[in-house]
DNA sequence: ATGAAAGCGCTAACAA
DNA sequence: TTGTTAGCGCTTTCAT
């Protein structure tokens, strides 16, 4: 581990004049700062924020105390909060503290250096994305991860995974046994792993029963409500009549167009989606979902980084099941 | 600020044997356990945990690293995601660090301790009960703290609040104008304040059109689908001609129960919700309920500590506009 | 603009 | 069972 006095001797400046370089102080010439810099970013400098706090007496920190939220997971009207249920269920039992970290784009840096910075010893990650360079360089490190939803092998990582492939072939096979000819689908995007199983799920369906694929008929949705609106869109003024969703909440986007439209589900143009949230028993029709249990894929990502953590033998992949849910909107 | 030191002086025992006495170590007497431990709770000591993590180089903890966080709150599907995505907007801009504490029952403490163990700075609180004692302790202390929903005065203390009398009475006098003359509530918990607001407006728009409050109407469906679900149940045995309903997740239990009776909404049993979730868009009819600005409430809450914590000027109160919006479940 | 030195509060190796 | 002592890595006076 590289301290500010390793970078200090390298550099040929006092310890002091490196904590205040980095720290861009003002009462620091350009020249050291820049030579500093350099140092400490060609021994891989991470700053220790324990000691630095230790040392301010402060922290910049201010807390969102959510109580009652173990009352507020058990709703599962929230995908993100089952599985942060699931997470905490089991890492409770072992006395492990869980620290979420809500990335949003703005403060994108290196995971690993936000983790080894305040001496976090594992990560369960959701919402990998393969164009994602710090995912990337997350994955390929041997810092202790369970990734969910993202196919990962190494050393110290896991994934938790469904099998997005065969889920997704069973919901569009139910439609063309239905009689529903023209399906289009809608995506999310492609840097998602499930997106890419999804797909193939609904090419293999196509395949089987003698549909030829259409590429035109598959959309990007990006897995947001929003964008589904106009994918939605676009799918209706293609004539499809049936539409794959590889998430409910951009179904619900089709529901929403369909009821512009005046056009009726299932009659009109039925609907498939993905995920079994909450809401899909409330809309009319009730909506044919793939039922996931996000309680448990936290709960088996917890199990997991805890295994290596402690250095047990684990399982490299971890498959949770889901339920297909026919209801009344195919 | 109490330290091990402080504990040694007046304990008449070694720093070390302080320390190991507070872990809870074996090779340390009964004896100086106990009177260490009393010194301590005297003292209100509290660990700094910065200097631990620092002198053990570990630290138990793992990261949930939630990537795309701020695509999945643009959802709104969710309250308290979209609360969250307020605060971090805000958080963001003046470099504070946010540091979600996802509270369960199990783990029951002190938060002023949890903090300031931790060095943090300020807290939002979001969730709280007046049964909750740490909770009561906390809005008593200078302990910087901005409360959600829920009225506090003091030193260091602000809240984020919604009229829920005016918007309450408003909803219901929208079911009474429309010539239902039972009218059902199926309430929250009474440690909620909102519970409490909710229900005045109720019984203010009752007065107010000369319908005289029925106790036997009123049920507490502790924010809970499941719960709600009994309540629906009740209401509608009691021949209600129309149910309020203080959140829209319990409303969709009253959905659940009057599709599972043939009855329909609103001929049968109207219905109003609180909240404005995304998925009222989507029942069938659609949810009359009161709108939330969720993302602002959250945003306001973060202003506010801010102003705080600088000690700048601030609003003791904030309130944030809701929007009334009449749809076709009544 | 720079450096020496003290100290933040805790833990742990070692000695007694 | 207890105490002494030396850090953990950083920040911050106070001199220079």
């Amino acid at each position: 581990m590289t301290t500010l006095k390793d970078i200090a001797k390298i550099s040929g400046v006092s310890l002091t004049q490196v904590s205040r370089a980095l720290n861009d102080f003002d009462d620091v010439s350009e020249a050291t700062k820049i030579k500093v810099k350099k140092v400490a970013d060609e021994l891989g400098y991470i700053k220790n924020i324990n000691a630095s706090r230790l040392a301010r007496q402060t922290s910049n920190q201010i807390s969102v105390i959510v109580e009652g939220f173990s009352q507020i997971r058990k709703n599962e009207d929230n995908i993100l909060l089952s599985i942060l249920n699931g997470i905490y269920n089991f890492a409770e039992s072992i006395d492990y503290e869980v620290v979420p970290f809500l990335a949003s784009e703005k403060h994108k840096k290196s995971y690993i250096e936000y983790c080894k910075s305040r001496l976090i010893n594992g990560i369960i990650f959701i919402g990998g994305r393969y164009d994602n360079i710090y995912f990337m360089e997350l994955i390929r490190s041997d810092f202790p991860c369970v990734v969910i939803d993202m196919p990962v092998i190494g050393k110290n990582k896991a994934c938790v995974l469904i099998d997005n492939e065969l889920y997704s072939q069973q919901a569009v096979n139910e439609l063309i046994v239905r009689g529903y000819k023209k399906i289009g689908m809608i995506n999310g995007h492609e840097f998602a792993n499930v997106s890419i199983g999804r797909l193939q799920g609904y090419k293999n369906a196509l395949m089987q029963n003698g549909i030829e694929f259409d590429e035109s008929l598959v959309k990007n949705g990006e897995f947001s409500y929003s964008v589904a609106l106009d994918r939605a869109e676009e799918l209706i003024s293609q004539n499809v009549d049936a539409i794959f969703s590889a998430s409910d909440l951009m179904a619900m986007a089709v529901f929403h167009k369909a009821s512009e439209r005046g056009l009726n589900i299932p009659k009109d143009v039925a609907l498939f989606g993905f995920d079994g949230l909450m809401c899909t028993n409330f809309t009319h029709p009730r909506l044919s979902t793939i039922v996931q249990d996000n309680f448990k894929k936290g709960y088996e990502a917890s199990k997991l980084i805890h295994k290596i953590l402690k250095n047990q033998e684990y399982m490299n992949k971890v498959y949770v099941d889901c339920e297909v849910k026919i209801r009344e909107s195919i």
